[in-house]
DNA sequence: TCCCGTATTGACAGCGCTGTCAAAAGCTGG
DNA sequence: CCAGCTTTTGACAGCGCTGTCAATACGGGA
């Protein structure tokens, strides 16, 4: 199929409309706001001349010259493909929506240079407001939108300096209270399987993990960096062949549950070694055994997220939220294998 | 905590820039864009300026000055928090990246109104080409926009009329195949469990499961508009309450194939019960039986349509591409529980 | 020394739109 | 019929930037 050779049709400008409808450039903006006194029959023939001409006003051009209500939010995320930042976006998408807001994003694979080229394009493109639930790649510049008066929240992270509103989960809180619950159990050999340690969350969990372990007495056994999937399926592997082998797994978030699920399969231990996982996972009752889950709600952090932005938007210097989500416990089976 | 008081500092403007560093405006666009002609003492005056005044510059204004390269594409999803469209977003994602585009996404949710409105206000940011994977709600506006010789790439759907490149699945064949298999195991009951036939990709399945139904001279049982897991899981419940119920099940899409494993569960039949589905499915390994699917490959048909949307940029006129990808059978056990 | 070509810089218009303000047109009541 | 008001319309500047083109400065050869 060959494409019919481009009519070279430049696209039609409020003046072409003007032309068109014989009228002045102002008078067609007016129609288009939709400002008072304008006569309807000028009005009519100027919503003629759009609909022949197909006209859309440029947003651009409008932006600049008026200094506009808001319109687009740059959101910041790590990867867009993980469920997890994906239901962050549909909160933010949902709540942001009904204000008519527009979402621009990228994911920055937690590539600190990645991350900063984003967000300088996203300034460059003067986004109304910032939703970052990355890691720490762009503090600096982003304490400087926050500085600067820009509505910046934090989701799944915090940014030290300026103060912003955060939404995160009870990440610590909820972990600790998993490990006891495996202690309660019978277990004493727990390990713990997460992410990069410089990660505010992951080691927010990492100290749950530890408090539990050192209120009980218990030693522990970090295995910490195990940033895929892949990488998990291994550790799990290389934990269970040690001499002295944990009897119950802590995984912190669900990459790793899903390769510590894969691994104990691999080994058909899954019915014999405890598995408390962190996030939310797919199947997870179907599973068998069902899979006992610290659950996220994702999808509302999202949600709140949007709504502290609308509310910065609308008053810029009100007070600085700091909001804990609660993670439930879901105990479904994993979690309740005795030692 | 108190938000100090806003300073309301004006971004800088290149004025300002100019004006610090004692030069002219055009001296400092001609050091932000690298041009030739300019003394190296005063592009550090320049450039010393910028950095003491965090000015970056306004892209909106840029973009309107200049008739510049192409900056942003608008990506149309049915819903982002979806596995599939999140991946197709990925493949996307990494595609446009090192040409330095931008996405601006939105979510539909299959809503033909909400689509138009997404649509619309992508026009008006005068993004330089669109992905849609979305429903059939703005076949209009969308024609439009590609006589009018804006870039359109349609990923898992088809746009009739004015022809535009497309990547889609093998649909309809994979679909055959994955039924052919079921038949050939000794099933003369098959189930269909579908979306809306409304939608491209829903009647090429089931036309795929009719196909192979005829050629062996089956009747076909057709569940059709099962739009989510839960409605799923309950038509799973009744087919299996039939008088003559299905010995096995074809389910149409990730969702569907989710609701159809909890309702096989739910009756304890999920080791009797053949199962065949359409789109990969995490922990489709570890469930038991091991879960058989079509595999499609969204990140794949993302990338395409990435590189498709990057050739018709710089080609406006070229033949206009048609792709399917091929989606392979991943047989692991549901699908070969014999009649 | 002066002329000419090249390197460097800046003045100014204009991208598509909206805000301001003034002009034109229409209405009221006396 | 006119003053005095309101309604309706348009001319024009300017948002922040880049393209064009003219002006200035500098170097070398005649």
């Amino acid at each position: 199929m060959e494409r019919p050779a481009v009519p070279p049709t430049r696209r039609p400008t409020m003046s072409d409309v003007a032309a068109r409808a014989g009228v002045s450039l102002k008078s067609v903006s007016r129609v288009i706001n939709a400002e008072a006194h304008v006569r309807p029959e000028l009005a009519a023939r100027v919503t003629a001349a759009i609909e022949e001409l197909g006209y859309r006003p440029d947003r651009r051009a409008r932006d600049l010259a008026a200094s506009p209500a808001p319109r687009t939010i740059g959101y910041l995320q790590v990867d867009a493909a993980n469920p997890f930042f994906a239901a962050v976006y549909r909160g933010l998408e949902d709540a942001l929506r009904d204000e008519g807001l527009l979402l621009i994003a990228g994911s920055t694979d937690a590539d600190p240079a990645r991350e900063r080229r984003l967000l300088e394009t996203l300034i460059e493109f003067r986004v109304d407001g910032f939703v970052v639930a990355a890691a720490e790649g762009s503090d600096e510049l982003l304490g400087r939108e926050v500085a600067h008066g820009t509505p910046v929240v934090c989701v799944d992270r915090v940014l030290a300096d300026p103060a912003c509103d955060t939404v995160v989960s009870s990440n610590r809180d909820s972990t600790r209270l998993a490990v006891e619950h495996l202690l309660s159990r019978g277990h004493e050999r727990i390990a713990f399987l997460g992410g990069q340690t410089e990660v505010w969350t992951a080691s927010e969990r990492l100290e749950g993990y530890r408090q539990a372990m050192r209120r009980a007495g218990r030693d522990v056994r970090e295995v910490t960096h195990v940033d895929d999937s892949e990488r998990a399926r291994r550790a799990t592997h290389e934990l269970l062949a040690d001499e002295h082998p944990p009897t119950a797994i802590f995984a912190a978030q669900d990459r790793i549950s899903s390769g510590a699920i894969a691994g104990l399969h691999d080994l058909g231990r899954q019915r014999d070694v405890a598995l408390f996982g962190f996030d939310e996972l797919p199947f997870a009752e179907q599973l068998e055994p069902s899979i006992s889950v610290v659950a996220q709600d994702p999808y509302r952090m999202g949600a709140r997220a949007g709504q502290l932005l609308l509310a910065r938007l609308r008053h810029p210097s009100g007070s600085v939220a700091f909001e804990v989500i609660d993670a439930p416990l879901r105990h479904r089976g994993s979690g309740d294998i005795p030692a």
